[in-house]
DNA sequence: GGCAAAATAGAACGATCGTTCGATTCCACG
DNA sequence: CGTGGAATCGAACGATCGTTCTATTTTGCC
């Protein structure tokens, strides 16, 4: 019932602030399965049969660990959330300050919602689902959409500071076109299957930066950086 | 395109003017009501027992008309993609040629997608909510986008051709980041409920235009007159 | 105006949904 | 080792879903 199939001795390697009961475990191999099935179902998808079935569980039991279809939606988000941290946020963080964390961030964010073996992007898929549905899902959902959203600014306007980025970027306007193309991305590759997404996205990012990001140390205002090519 | 059903035994003769029986009318107001409960729940939201409801008939009323749910769906994006011609590719199509005309495409575009009282669009909730599920709904949707995009990209090619667009233009690049504005525009406005992305949307495309649009003095008729940066 | 055909209603079906509840099994700790 | 509490099960509930079937009403046409 653990999130490995059966090897019940890998288990105590994991350091463990919480005391890691029973519960807490199979809740874990719970939450795992279900972002999982939301990421392909999205998360109207869910339904708390088939996590049982996926789980071997019974119903009532997988029920038990969340008090209602929403909060597990709700945990589900959460998780998402810490995963995506995980995997795109952190290890970009660590990058040195401007251009160079600013790309890794895009880099890791279009690896993220690319793979297609693996789930789909839930931020995207609720944002489309809830879009129109006002609750507590969409609550906590808009709310990590938005953290995320504010860490990219913050990693914009660090460029700027850096003087990597024009002067007078709007950060918004900046991270506008920047989630512009992951979520062509996402419909592209997804969707429709159309191959060579993830370079045409790349190659976004790229036409995108050769017009905020100062050519060498030019003034703001000289508009006309003709870079060849790559 | 008569593939199934609903035509009884007037198939040959398809741009006849329609006797609009009883049915068809009844048919026709099914299909708008589905139209708007489509663009507020989604293509999967979309339910015969509510849809009964809003048009004041019993389930199996509204079910002899499509024969079944998928049918239903399928005749919905249908729909769809006849209003979308109707109010988006139609009035564009006959400004004239090159930048006019792309300038017309994507301002009605972006005017479909951000309404946010009326529907949201059904291209992009249900790219989303079938990009993991196989079937004749998803391969309906997927033709109808595949066909919009081919517009989009013939329009590309002859505003290259006209001497408005750069020679070295890819209009498969080109389209995928103007397709990532207005998806970013759906997502800010319709979900994030952001003030001012339909302004992004528009400052994003001439941004990208600024890149593509062959400077004012190679054109060959006076293309454009180059503003200085608002 | 009458009549076949089309359109619609009504009831019922099996399935699945989220949820509740009481019984039962398991685990941790004294 | 035993016990109390947590974890899990099994069955059942009401609701809603798409779909089927049989009546009944309505419509278009001679």
């Amino acid at each position: 019932m653990t999130t490995s199939t059966d090897a019940p001795a890998a288990d105590a390697a994991r350091p463990a602030p919480k005391p890691l009961h029973k519960g807490r475990q199979t809740r874990a191999a719970i939450l795992d399965a279900a972002l999982a099935l939301a990421s392909h179902m999205g998360l109207e998808g869910l339904s708390i049969g088939a996590l049982a079935e996926v789980t071997q569980m019974s119903k009532s039991g997988v029920f038990a660990h969340f008090g209602s279809r929403e909060e597990l939606q709700i945990s589900v988000i959460r998780e998402y959330h810490a995963r995506f941290e995980e995997e795109v946020f952190f290890p970009a963080i660590r990058e040195p300050r401007g251009l160079p964390r600013l790309r890794a961030l895009f880099e890791r964010w279009i690896r993220r919602v690319s793979v297609e073996l693996d789930s789909g992007c839930i931020y995207i898929s609720g944002a489309v689902e809830f879009d129109d549905r006002p609750g507590p899902v969409r609550d906590a959902l808009a709310a990590m959409v938005r953290a995320w959203h504010a860490a990219l600014q913050r990693a914009i306007r660090i460029g700027i500071e850096a003087g990597h980025l024009r002067q007078d970027t709007d950060p918004t306007q900046m991270l506008f076109e920047l989630h512009g193309l992951i979520l062509a991305l996402h419909h592209d590759a997804r969707f429709l299957r159309t191959p060579g997404a993830l370079d045409r996205a790349r190659a976004g990012f790229e036409r995108t930066l050769s017009h905020y990001a100062v050519p060498a140390a030019a003034a703001p205002r000289a508009a006309r950086a003709r870079r060849a090519t790559r």
